[in-house]
DNA sequence: GCCACTTACTGGCTTAAGCCAGTTGGTTAA
DNA sequence: TTAACCAACTGGCTTAAGCCAGTAAGTGGC
């Protein structure tokens, strides 16, 4: 079936490396031998063991340490999101965030800092589905950021118009730290619905990826949602930057051999 | 705030590159100037220039061409996904998936392949969801390849167990390829609502990049649909694997500056 | 016992040179 | 006119050598 045609060397060492981590080899925490071994293990320059090594890098196989080696990444399965569909009936019944119940029903412990919450010219889109001014400074922000067993698995940021926040929804819930917003809006007599949810999967960006402490070559899950109040009025847009490495699912799901 | 360190040379390149492509000098379909121009230009290795060509090929903003060139990528954002919630209401009430409904919202074409349907050795995830044997052929795989104006955009992958499939739940709508398959499932019956759903960002495997066409650094959406039927009993499960890039979130949406 | 320093490792990134393989467009022969 | 060919590009990948920067463990002085 497969041509199965002559790999290149950093190929067929990368392969190599590959296979010895599969099975068991190479064990999770274990460190690979250094580029300068590898190469000569190879007869090959240490610019293709090197490459080698990148490749598995950029799978997230394995974590490179400048001055210290590439060590076999840990395959952490921790969170499972988006067990249950509807979870608006869910929310609106156990009072929980999908991820909040999901990261309890497991026995994580769950942590959120927010680290920023400002007066902010929304991006277009937030603009666009709040019906806002573009321009001004017009939303409050509010930023999440989501530990489950002091692991960062997520950040949250929610958009909510000025003149609804005056200044005080988003902030009342700061010092607390639960992030439970919802419970926040419920207080004050918005019952928010959300109605929208869009995702896409990209690669995060550099400040991104150092707060989720993603490895080079793992893609995020990038969700908007809009929610609605109780009149049918755009009430608030969160956007959440998810680690997908952190989600349960099973990656061979989709393997044919 | 930003510390500005000097960049190496072969960041330095890329990021003079993003910049003219951002700024229109190189449009979309233009030709980058050659590696061996671009060292010149720089003074550089050819190695160098190279490797900002990779930088940027990994970040999708240019196709590479083996004995040809460099070509700014076309930034296509064709299909909205996941804009309604709730999509089991709008199924039953259009009787279309949301990808087709969405995608003749838009005024796109819409085709579906059947490349394969089997009868398989269920994954693992499949077999404890479908409650069937993980080590016999027990359920009947169906393969779907969409395309929206003849641009591959997902692939899904259908298991139901043979006992239910009977050989001819999947195979009758073979061959007319409009995919419909629940509308199948309801002639025949079955009532099917989808209960759970996961999902996930993933780098896609060669195979798959190969068929969905995506550039190198571009992540797929992963998503495992459950459904169960009229008596709660679980019927099928369908993965579908995904283009990010033509889900139209506007990437800008959580960028601060 | 502790702390600072040294040293021998590690990866990060570059230059320079070369051969191979795919593409493209012009030229030549039928 | 057409088809085959070929030369001059393009990227793909490698070797070899070198310097820089981060790490960690051992060694010394205190």
């Amino acid at each position: 079936m497969s041509t199965q045609r002559e790999l290149p060397p950093s190929r067929r060492i990368a392969e190599t490396l590959r296979r010895a981590i599969a099975d068991g080899t190479y064990q999770e925490g274990d460190k690979l031998p250094s580029e300068r071994v590898l190469a000569a293990t190879y007869n090959s320059a240490r610019n293709t063991a090197r490459e080698a090594i990148n490749i598995l890098a950029t799978e997230g196989l394995v974590d490179v340490r400048h001055g210290s080696g590439a060590y076999v990444r840990r395959q952490v399965r921790m969170i499972r999101l988006g067990a249950e569909r509807y979870s608006e009936r869910t929310r609106r019944e156990t009072g929980l965030s999908p991820f909040r119940a999901e990261a309890l029903k497991q026995g994580k412990t769950v942590r959120v800092d927010v680290p920023d919450i400002s007066r902010v010219i929304p991006p277009a889109i937030v603009a666009e589905r709040l019906a806002v001014d573009p321009e001004s400074k017009s939303v409050v922000q509010r930023v999440n950021h989501y530990y489950a067993d002091d692991v960062p698995v997520q950040i949250g940021i929610t958009y909510i118009p000025w003149e609804i926040a005056e200044g005080s929804v988003l902030a009342s819930e700061a010092k607390t730290g639960t992030g439970s917003i919802y419970a926040r809006f419920a207080e004050l007599g918005h019952q928010i619905t959300r109605v929208r949810e869009e995702i896409a999967a990209r690669m995060p960006r550099p400040e991104e990826a150092q707060i989720l402490r993603t490895p080079p070559g793992v893609p995020v899950l990038d969700v908007v949602h809009t929610g609605i109040d109780q009149h049918g009025k755009p009430f608030e847009v969160t956007n959440f930057i998810m680690r997908s490495d952190l989600t349960g699912l099973d990656y061979s799901m989709a393997v044919e051999d």
